[in-house]
DNA sequence: TGCACTCTGAGATATTATATCATCGAGCGA
DNA sequence: TCGCTCGATGATATAATATCTCAGAGTGCA
């Protein structure tokens, strides 16, 4: 399966699951959406309006502000805040689509700059017990695991 | 024990701390760790430069910026990536205060703001099996968990 | 004295994100 | 058809966060 096809198949994806909950997936966000995926790093917004400038010259902050918001929204990318910059959600479709917000996490090698999306049922555990036993009601968890990658490790 | 009397307890490990690693806690890099630990929330670099040119007219980001660097190189400050803020590191000086870097996670309230720093082995060693699972090397993780905290759920 | 080093001052600039108001078009009922 | 509302986008300005760069002051040391 090609780089390409997976690409594709996310954005049908996506689609579908804006559908599902009467949310419109509009040729903007679509595009922003496909600049996100077809970087193979997390991106900048400010790098995003560059791209999205080559095809919509009136582009400003906000058309790829708004349209990341939308995204974001809908579970189709997460923001890295220790980057700040965004990424496509490597899990959207691949068992719970319709989960807006599912408990992931990052690896992000601070060699080479990849970043990999993790869906560890262990740490997403321990973070929900440690939250219990603060007498904490979670709503999200920020985890992102800065190192080395098996890559540039070898 | 007293706000007041943790905070001068606070400011002298401190002290102590950066002597045995041959580190100066000038006294600009002192002040804003004191303006950062009599915040009883997450304090932004914006609001510490304020402050801080109350005492020191001529202070500019650069000046803030950098003794925020020194301090959390030193570990005596924790930076809230969700929150772009700072916050004193509240095990400084208990338990492991000579390492740096120790893990830790935050529980952030979107009620009332409180944040609170723990540090829960649960969470770590979850951490770090899922990285070694990737043949990832850790450096450091950032973990912020955000909800509802139990004052604001009574 | 001369030099290396750390810290701070000062000004400019870069980067990331939001506020505000106007416009456009689809949908929809009167 | 008209007028209305609503979601989406255009366009401009501004806010909030962070860094670069050069200069000067002090300290310790050869
Ligand atoms: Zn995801
Ligand atoms: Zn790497
Ligand atoms: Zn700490
Ligand atoms: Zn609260």
């Amino acid at each position: 399966m090609t780089q390409t096809a997976t690409r594709e198949t996310a954005l049908k994806e996506a689609e579908a699951a804006c559908l599902r909950r009467g949310a419109t997936l509009t040729p903007l966000r679509r595009q922003v959406l496909e600049l996100v995926l077809d970087a193979d790093a997390p991106v900048g917004a400010y790098a995003l309006l560059d791209r999205l400038k080559a095809t919509r010259p009136g582009a400003a902050p906000p058309t790829v502000y708004r349209a990341l918001d939308f995204l974001l929204e809908q579970g189709l990318i997460h923001k890295l805040e220790r980057l700040n910059a965004y990424i496509g959600c490597t899990d959207a479709g691949h068992g719970h689509a319709h989960d807006h917000h599912h408990p992931h996490q990052f690896l992000i090698c601070r060699t080479c700059g990849a970043t990999t999306e993790i869906t560890d049922h262990g740490v997403a555990h321990a973070i929900e017990a440690a939250a219990r036993r603060a007498g904490f009601a979670l709503a999200e968890a920020t985890v992102e695991i800065e190192g080395t990658c098996a890559r540039c490790l070898a």
